[in-house]
DNA sequence: AAAATGCTGTTAATCGTTTTACAGTAAATC
DNA sequence: GATTTACTGTAAAACGATTAACAGCATTTT
């Protein structure tokens, strides 16, 4: 029943020694006798003490806090990015506070402020649009931190983690074109954002390298239903396509919702590669067909670039890390070609470049 | 380049006023004199100023911080949660920290711990068992908090908010029922979580008390590809059935892969009603008939416990807030009869009982 | 005209830790 | 035997906010 929660002061009268002492004990910078340990643990329990962390925080100005920001927790790719860190953190002793900025930018502004006010040890974010708020530039270098995803990786503020959108696109139009497929359209969220951007490029600039044409690109926005009836609009004033690409996990579900409300059949009537791999892909009778993008790896090179930057005082250079998506073959593309089509390769040069000491500093693989 | 962050003096000097009046500035809390507040909010803009929440928060002792714990974000019915709730914590100013107990006991018990040493305004816990934490029980008079989806509404040592499991399990059973099915088996995750228990329970009872045999009820565990195996392997050894009731979102994915795999079709072979009502569900060509539960109304019934809790003082009976779940028809369930069988009604009595006064209190909806 | 009342602002104590500087004791070195 | 060194522990000063108590001054009330 009593109310307030025992301070470091109750233990160490209890145990008999100084606050300092019991602090020594919780925090082991400083070695305590044996003995003089144990009545302090033991004291600790018997009154069911814990430290507090502001008051912790505010003495020692450390902090055991990352915040994280993300567009939109709903998103499972996001989801399980937020998922894949608090782990980690954990197990460092960090706790995570996360928000969402769903996908506004004013919003994204404030719960940046909000973030802020606790002083974290780290920052990890994933931007909702090409365009940095100013609050992550005004603390770009005394504030670790790492952006993630929907970030541009040149010229960036801060150090990024990201796969090789442009190639991801490149390797789903590949992709198509070796399965027979020219009549294809490219359903996105929004082309402003970068990775999105890339992704489009990528495969419009392989499409029409073959087929002598640019491909179709659709805005969907970023949220299911939305782009659900934009897509299911789009199909009752053209023609069904051959073939789609759902450049994003959301774009994918807008995408095959229309295309169920319009009873058109996969793969026998129009082809899709989808994005990101989730288990519902693969849980149908045609399963998808889909470009996978590895969030574990995703996650570990965040967290350890983030810790790096932690530990060795936010100085170095900013690097980026660039990871490959890989094709998963399931059902959802329709072989049309007798003879597998051979398509050239993207670009020969253009992988970002980095130099040889960068290079060891990462765990990115640049395939 | 600076690296420490203003304090609260320095906005003080810039300003020619004292600390306490900064202070009253930024917390309100006693009217300032309109010139000096806006050459206080000037002085804070020019240096950047936030207020120290570490510092504010040892003081005062009130923190505007929710702690949430879940058993697994990357659920989506867990992320959905999280996502509203963070939500409707930010829009009152309040921020919030998650952790995750990836569906471990003792995990859950160090992450609550954890979460604890930040004193918080409040807890919202989705437990991992029906067993209950020693750290809940410990704080669950003297801090607010509302338990959430997996717990037993009886004898709960705090508020909770739940869905009527048993009724969503006989929602389904009387479906299928209707529909002319009589083979069903149920695919859970674990029989003692408390939701899914009712919902195993109320689907037996009614498909027992149709057909004269109890359902044959298989465990799957809470994640998707463990369960997938452990179903594909059931299907191996056993007729594939004419119905099944998959009572997660989690057991609906295993479930539906494990058909995939050995290509069973879905309605024509085998007919399925899901658990939870997503996006993926709907975008598909035979549409999944699925249980939905009402997220948005468990968060805000969630949120809206816990703040009157926050703010009267922690001192009312323990109420449970019971919403009901309701059967989205699609095509996943195949028509066996040509004139629908009338299923008689479940329990007559068992709704949670509550007192009028309690029913003012919540907004629950008991059907 | 004196006393009471409002209004605004300040002074200084305080929250629960961590940490610096130092004290006391025992062992090691000269 | 005196001095240094090593090791543990303590006292007390922070950290940056909030807030109780009070002070100054104008305005009302008696």
């Amino acid at each position: 029943m009593k109310s307030r929660k025992p301070s470091i002061k109750e233990v160490a009268a209890l145990a008999g020694v100084s606050t300092a002492t019991v602090s020594n004990v919780f925090s082991g910078r400083k070695p305590v006798n044996d003995d003089l340990r144990k009545s302090v643990q033991k004291a600790a329990e018997a009154l069911g003490y814990q430290v507090d962390r502001a008051a912790s925080q505010l003495r020692s100005g450390r902090t055991r806090v990352i915040a994280v920001l993300v567009p939109d927790l709903t998103d499972t790719f996001f989801a399980t990015i937020v998922s894949n860190l608090e782990n980690k953190a954990f197990e460092e002793g960090y706790d995570v506070i996360v928000a969402s900025s769903r996908n506004d930018r004013s919003i994204e502004s404030s719960r940046l402020n909000a973030l802020m006010s606790w002083r974290p040890a780290g920052l990890i974010v994933v931007p909702c649009s090409e365009i940095m708020p100013p609050e992550l530039l005004a603390v770009k270098d005394t504030l670790p931190m790492v952006l993630v995803d929907r970030v541009a990786t040149k010229n960036a503020i801060a150090d990024t983690v990201t796969i090789d959108n442009r190639d991801a696109g490149e390797v789903a139009a590949r992709h198509l074109l070796e399965m027979g497929h020219k009549d294809i359209v490219l359903a996105v969220s929004h082309l402003s954002f970068p990775p999105i951007g890339e992704r489009a490029e990528g495969a419009a600039a392989i499409i029409a390298g073959y087929t002598g044409h640019q491909p179709k690109i659709i805005e969907l926005g970023s949220d299911v239903e939305g782009g659900r009836k934009i897509f299911a609009g789009w199909l009752e004033r053209n023609p069904i396509p051959g073939a789609v690409i759902a450049v994003t996990n959301v774009t994918t579900l807008s995408v095959l919702s229309a295309l169920a409300d319009h009873h058109v059949d996969i793969p026998s009537r129009t082809s899709i590669v989808a994005f990101d791999d989730y288990a519902w892909m693969a849980a149908r009778k045609t399963g998808l067909t889909a470009i996978r993008q590895p969030a574990d790896e995703i996650v570990s090179a965040t967290w350890k670039r983030l810790r790096y930057r932690m530990e060795a005082g936010n100085k170095t250079d900013v690097l980026p890390s660039v990871f490959s998506a890989s094709l998963v073959v399931r059902d959802s593309v329709k072989s049309l070609a007798v003879t597998k089509a051979k398509i050239a390769k993207g670009r020969e040069t253009a992988k970002p470049e980095m130099t040889p000491a960068e290079r060891d500093q990462t765990e990115s693989k640049i395939h």
